[in-house]
RNA sequence: GGAACCGUCGCAUAGUUCGGCCUAGUGCACCACCCUGCUAAGGUGGAGUACCCUUUACAGGGUACCGUGGGUUCAAAUCCCACCGGUUCCGCCA
């Protein structure tokens, strides 16, 4: 949620966000024009609740006698007071949906626009060539009895797969690599739940225009998390933090699940685009003037792990329409996948200014003591489809796969994924 | 699935009998000052959260909040109804 009093004072600020965005501008009118409604109708409440509850002392210090007189005066006041109050209810709510509708503002430097209109701020490693013809990483997972998709539509449908052999060693490496570079880095691990309440599925902005994306579990009212961002917003949800000496910073590790609604006939082959996955999220609590800083420590510690495996990315500069709701900007980084000549996005880093905090009512104290909403930041540190980028770079003519350095301590010094012999 | 107990201003608790001296008390922790000389104790005072109004600011006034939502009433932490959550025990089970 956006704040109150950002949207009193600087409207046009938020109204420059919603046209970048290519959200309705009408809405910030809407959301003003619902504000003062409810200004007015709480005054008018509380001025009579007030002449209500001096009254209701008189009456209970009377006389017995005099008592009768009074409660007739009063009834009537009673109530105008029950109208207010009911009056006052519904303007609140009225601002609550018009204001939770409008997006975090965009940082100054956000491109405009949609998907298409991202800005390129940085690339690294050359675009491997190769002096043979190269799989795709399906047809080397499948060389290497790492990948078995046959079963996983058995199983359970389509995209879902079967990680097997080196496939499931190098998935747990990946994390395990990622895992212990946020532990150097600070951050203190975190196995997180993955089905959560609706109050946390909402506070952190996924039940919006993307509500479809999510597996909904009725008979038990939770919902499933298609990223460990979830239960580590949740995590300090109705907290008061103190982050005067330092920022809290968690790495979450959870299988993430997506109904890829929408994505009907897109990357249907392997396991680029999956109903279940495992990430190592990172997340951070920290004060919102530190909140860029800390977006791009996030993006560097990401940088670093894509360096160490080996791998050519661009850093990308998404374009505010491509933001969702809760993020003020956003950093991807996509990988180089040679079969496709495409990069393809590996990880993502929001930072969510206020906004998610507001939602969640996570706070610190200032130094005059107010409590006021936190920022929150999130960045992927590993998920399981950066083995496609890695089967696919690091391959060989004869189906092998070298196994980049970093990587090998995590795979028991294994140097190359070999082919299974026939 | 069954049963019992519980949910109060950071934490721990009192208050619910019988609605109105509850403007929600107390302890711990916290802040300021005082006293005291020795890593302690004592004294005085302050201090919940959110919103509304006034104000340049400092600050002041008001309203709400006792798990949530309804209801009764002039008046609800307290009475009534529904719901949610937690803990423990029992049953069943991978």
């Amino acid at each position: 949620m956006i704040d109150p009093v950002l949207l009193r004072e600087n409207p046009d600020l938020i109204k420059a966000s919603q046209e970048a965005r290519g959200d309705s501008v009408e809405l910030v009118d809407e959301a003003l024009a619902a504000d003062s409604e409810r200004r007015a109708a709480i005054a008018l409440f509380e001025q009579l609740r007030s002449e209500q509850n001096v009254f209701s002392k008189k009456v209970g210090r009377a006389a017995p006698e005099e008592k009768k007189a009074l409660l007739a005066e009063v009834q009537e006041l009673s109530a105008r007071v029950k109208a207010a109050s009911a009056a006052a209810g519904e303007a609140e709510a009225r601002f609550t949906t018009a204001i939770r509708a409008i997006g975090n503002p965009i940082i100054d430097g956000v491109p405009a626009g949609g998907e298409d209109n991202f800005v390129t701020l940085r690339t690294h490693g050359d675009t491997p060539a190769f002096d043979f013809e190269p799989r795709d990483h399906l047809e080397l997972g499948e060389l290497l009895g790492a990948i078995d998709m046959a079963r996983g539509a058995k199983v359970s449908g389509a995209r879902f797969y079967f990680l097997k052999g080196i496939g499931a060693r190098l998935e747990i490496a990946l994390m395990n690599m990622a895992l212990d570079r946020a532990l150097s880095a600070g951050f203190t691990p975190l196995i997180t739940p993955t089905l959560v309440r609706p109050e946390i599925m909402d506070g952190t902005g996924f039940l919006g225009e993307h509500s479809d994306e999510i597996y909904y579990l009725p008979a038990d009212d939770l919902y499933l998390t298609g990223t460990s961002e979830v239960a580590l917003a949740g995590y300090h949800s109705d907290e008061i933090l103190d982050l005067s000496a330092e920022p809290l910073r968690y790495a979450g590790w959870s299988t993430c699940y997506r109904r890829e609604a929408g994505s009907g006939g897109k990357d249907t082959r392997g396991i680029i685009r999956v109903h279940q996955f495992n990430k190592l999220e990172m997340f951070a609590y920290v004060l919102p003037e530190n909140a860029e800083a800390e977006h791009d420590r996030l993006v560097a510690l990401q940088e670093d792990m894509l360096q160490a495996l080996g791998l050519s990315y661009r850093v990308i500069d998404v374009a505010a329409g491509d933001l969702g709701s809760s993020a003020a900007r956003k950093f991807d980084i996509e990988a180089w996948v040679p079969t496709q000549g495409a990069y393809r996005e590996l990880t993502s880093t929001s930072n969510c200014t206020t906004y998610q905090a507001r939602r969640l009512d996570i706070r610190y104290r200032t130094d005059s003591g107010k409590t006021t909403p936190v920022a929150t930041l999130n960045g992927t540190l590993a998920t399981t489809r950066w083995i496609v980028a890695i089967l696919e770079t690091h391959q060989q003519a004869d189906g092998s796969v070298i196994v980049p350095e970093a990587l090998r301590p995590y795979l028991g010094g294994l140097e190359k994924m070999e082919p299974l012999q026939r």
